[in-house]
DNA sequence: AGGCAAACTTGACACTGTAAAGATAGCATC
DNA sequence: GATGCTATCTTTACAGTGTCAAGTTTGCCT
């Protein structure tokens, strides 16, 4: 009672719900300017509310970053099911699918990227999670991204075997291809080569799971 | 002249050379501290002088960034070669052990790893580099970081295909993984379990190499 | 109606990067 | 050797940042 539920939907005073408007805001301002970018001050402008704001809604800057990282995973994880769920349905092609969506996310969004990897342990602290794990919300439903990315791995997971390790492997190439392709960063070339590049490099993947070598895609 | 063949001893009139002890003081204070410790005036009150003397040698704080992160990147290719010359010999074994000094130079200095790969175009072109190909520094001998992988995959290379391809994969899978086992990060477990882990997640490149990129996608 | 707690605002402070102008030291030239 | 010059630093100042403490407003609850 006291404590309306904390994630309860909450009825401001003045600002309709200022919380997701500071976070959008934040957004905004990262998609263009990138980290630098990123001000309290100036979300609050955004947002047409007192430089002071939102230290009340979020712990400090840590905080508001912690909040949009966890929106940013959110879109993130949306943005992985939706590729998973417009391409070739067989597990293979899932997988394939998920891994594309990954890239095509970190081209279209890299400051969201880099704020959902690399968020801090004293931001997630200033958010209220103490382990990482607890940490993105959306543990309900299959939305979680990384929940997604165990599902589509589950087929290729050897029996007996602990499905991390597949997972991890899925997950560390899909990952590092991403950055390293990210604009300006060391893969060079366009998209379109780099989407190329994408899938001879996630060739790598045909030999994992049980029926590695004998299965064609 | 007015550049002085730029990388040469410069002898400066009060401190020895303020420049290198610059560098070296932003990375003791990125090293216990992370991303937010490094400052423009702390590195000046670290090295004895004024904190407006760094905007001489660097060109503001992206390019003390950018220095930093070249000497960053100096160190870690440093590590990752003694890391192949200490381990088994054999190609393989080379690769391997090129991959794991990758890791574990990521897990002893995060910061720093944060900082190679997290170093913006604004950052590069305040030190003097347009693209980021010839950003890095140490073209000349076999110290860069991107030749050593590039000649530890050249074995698993299959004749008439793009090199690249498979120094990708390699790099995308160690650098993943890599940066998700970083301390606090995604991937739990202490450091023993994280190497055992890694280990078998790269087994995937068991499966590189002539005979696996022959398969039909 | 009265109080009360939450949602903001206001003002201030320490700290940051950056720029302009002044001091200092080594070097070259005459 | 004296003179000037240039790079190296220092000093001073300023705009912008996060954060804290206090005040003000607003809506809800008793």
């Amino acid at each position: 009672m006291n404590t309306p539920s904390a994630a309860d939907r909450k009825k401001p005073h003045h600002h309709g719900n200022l919380r997701s408007a500071l976070v959008q805001a934040g957004i905004d301002l990262l998609e263009d300017g990138g980290l630098p970018a990123l001000t309290l001050r100036k979300c609050a402008a955004k947002a047409g509310v007192s430089h002071a704001a939102p230290a009340h809604h979020f712990n400090g800057l840590d905080g508001l970053k912690a909040a949009i990282a966890q929106e940013a995973f959110r879109r993130f994880s949306a943005s992985m099911l939706a590729a998973a769920e417009a391409g070739d349905p067989s597990p293979r092609g899932r997988l394939k699918s998920i891994c594309r969506g990954y890239l095509h996310f970190g081209q279209a969004h890299p400051a969201l990227l880099q704020m959902i990897f690399g968020v801090t342990p004293e931001e997630m602290e200033a958010a209220g999670a103490a382990s990482p794990e607890d940490f993105p919300g959306d543990h309900e439903k299959g939305t979680n991204a990384y929940q997604i990315l165990s599902e589509a791995c589950a087929p290729f997971v050897p029996s007996g075997t602990d499905p991390r390790i597949v997972e991890i492997q899925v997950w560390s190439l899909a990952h590092g291809f991403t950055l390293l392709a990210l604009p300006g960063r060391f893969i060079e070339g366009g998209i379109d080569h780099t989407d190329a590049l994408f899938d001879q490099v996630m060739a790598l993947l045909h030999h994992v799971g049980p029926d590695a070598a004998s299965t064609s895609p």
